[in-house]
DNA sequence: GTTCCTTAATCCCGTACGGGAAAAATCATA
DNA sequence: TATGATTTTTCCCGTACGGGATTAAGGAAC
């Protein structure tokens, strides 16, 4: 289910095993996230853990409440390893 | 002085005019959206304006305020046509 | 220096984030 | 169905977001 939503968001930057998914919503991010997750074989408490919030966060982040604190989401990110870039015309 | 630090954080990726810039901090994202917003010749309150938020938010958003909330930063990146992308191993 | 424009800080106030624990609900498996 | 594990919800409470207005500060131009 979740991998099937990574899936078709692969873009064509597609190299070397590395996929590249759209963000624009904080339900795509909850998504991303999950997905995540589920590929590291943890639960809520650990990946919680490992990031250094609480489980209550780590449940409303993956369902994509839109609310969250920027900076805490943004660290996570880059605590799972998920590299965000911008796009746009310089 | 914005400019400069899109330029550092331009990857090997950079085609056609299109710069992808790395995102790890609010402070990232705020660089790059007054960064955006000076591109567009906009002041505080016209840009804040076009992406339905306050005069407030727009500059604490500029200023990487952290704890802003992650659906209204990723709906003004979006309305400035700043695409976000996750890459990560999948 | 003065003036004007822009950005930053402050204020009021209602709403709400998030830690951590506990309870409830859901899921997976035997 | 029962059981255990996991996810979701609820609770308490201190802190704080953000709209919009106002004030303060900063910068550019003359």
């Amino acid at each position: 289910m979740c991998r099937d939503s990574i899936t078709s968001n692969i873009s064509e930057r597609d190299t070397y095993g590395v996929a590249m998914s759209r963000i624009e919503t904080s339900s795509d991010i909850g998504k991303l996230v999950h997905s995540k997750r589920k590929e590291l074989g943890l639960t809520y408490k650990e990946a919680a853990g490992l990031c250094g919030v609480g489980v209550r966060f780590w449940s409303e982040l993956e369902r994509g409440k839109s609310s969250l604190h920027l900076g805490k989401v943004l660290f996570v990110l880059m605590r799972l390893g998920l590299d965000l870039q911008v796009e746009g015309r310089v």
